[in-house]
DNA sequence: CCAGATGATTTAAT
DNA sequence: ATTAAATCATCTGG
């Protein structure tokens, strides 16, 4: 008689608890949750243990680095260490989570159990329990993933923006890309592979010379005027390159090296007018053989723009024509 | 310290 | 995926 009465009450009040507040749970994915958790994988935050193997793999690749050490490896070590300082506490953080949420649901459970001699409790609803027990304690565990991915961007935009500590380039390699840059004015974008022969050429990475000439080719055509002096001088400098290649044996008269600097900058025009004239002096030896690249689109004062297709629209060059701030240059400053 | 140069990143379009 | 364009953060020379 008493389990029957004690299954029927179990019965009703599951019903009534059913009807008061529908099963709306079940969510297990939790977008939230699944992008942190890819975050700190990605990051190799919570991924497989292996702390102190790398930690060793960071402070072998440093020794390894050994004289040149012109990489960022000792600062790529600091990065990983204090990454793994962030990854223990983390872990620590976790463990002590789930260890006081197994205990805390076991006492409950316990407790239910044992108030179940008295009180109509079902089994299901010990579950129910216990799931309501988890979330919150996965709710905890969200903040803690959340905190340490923040952590993990703090230490990243501080060790590893590279635009944090950007280098110039030495002279050589910007004279390298340089040279190829106004050497294919007409199409300055490089293949894959000449992208690595020039990386390889500068001592850099391909993704370097990409935003090499990304950058080049924007500012180039953004203001044209400005780079007609390097313009010259490099189409110069190739040209006398082209010309002593193939012009080795022949009259060596080679008298103009610009790139000796000595009297620096003259005026623009002049330098164009300068460098035009040696570029058409040289002309005659053997250059623009027919098997030569695209129209050189060099000193638009006697070129006047050939425009070679990329750098197509938009802005004025300014330079190629008078560039007069149209009259007056009267800007709403007034009030 | 400032202005310009410059390499890197971000955004959006293809 | 590659590029143009805008923007950022730093470097460099004055």
């Amino acid at each position: 008689m008493k389990p029957a009465l004690f299954s029927v009450l179990c019965e009703i009040k599951e019903k009534t608890v059913l009807s008061i507040r529908g099963v709306q749970d079940e969510d297990p994915p939790d977008p939230q949750i699944m992008r942190l958790d890819n975050m700190l994988l990605a990051e190799g935050v919570s991924g497989p243990e292996k702390g102190g193997g790398s930690a060793a793999a960071a402070a072998a690749a440093a020794a390894a680095g050994g004289s040149p050490g012109s990489d960022g490896s000792i600062e790529h070590s600091d990065y990983r260490a204090k990454l793994a300082q962030i990854r223990q506490i983390y872990h620590s953080e976790l463990e002590k989570y789930e260890q006081a949420c197994s205990e805390f649901t076991n006492h409950v459970m316990n407790l239910l159990r044992e108030q179940s001699r008295t009180r109509p409790i079902s089994p299901k609803e010990i579950e129910r329990m216990v799931a309501i027990i988890h979330r919150k304690f996965s709710s905890i565990q969200m903040q803690l993933k959340q905190s340490t991915c923040e952590a993990v961007m703090i230490l990243r935009s501080r060790f590893l923006d590279a635009r944090r500590k950007r280098r110039n380039f030495n002279k050589q390699a910007t004279e390298v890309l340089n040279e190829y840059f106004y050497s294919h004015l007409s199409n300055p974008y490089p293949s894959e592979e000449a992208k690595e022969e020039l990386a390889k050429k500068c001592a850099i990475t391909v993704s370097q010379v990409s935003n090499w000439f990304g950058n080049k080719r924007i500012r180039y055509k953004k203001n044209i005027g400005k780079f007609q002096e390097e313009a010259n001088l490099y189409a110069v400098k190739t040209a006398v390159d082209a010309a002593s290649v193939s012009a080795q044996a022949s009259q060596a008269n080679s008298p103009a090296t610009p790139n000796s600097g000595s009297s620096g900058s003259y005026s623009l025009s002049h330098a164009g007018d300068a460098a035009a004239a040696a570029f058409l002096g040289l002309r005659p030896l053997h250059l623009s053989g027919g098997a030569g690249e695209a129209p050189l689109n060099v000193a638009p004062t006697l070129q006047p723009q050939v425009s070679d297709s990329w750098q197509d629209s938009t802005e004025p060059s300014s330079i190629t024509s008078p560039t007069g701030p149209p009259g007056s240059v009267h800007s709403d400053t007034s009030n």
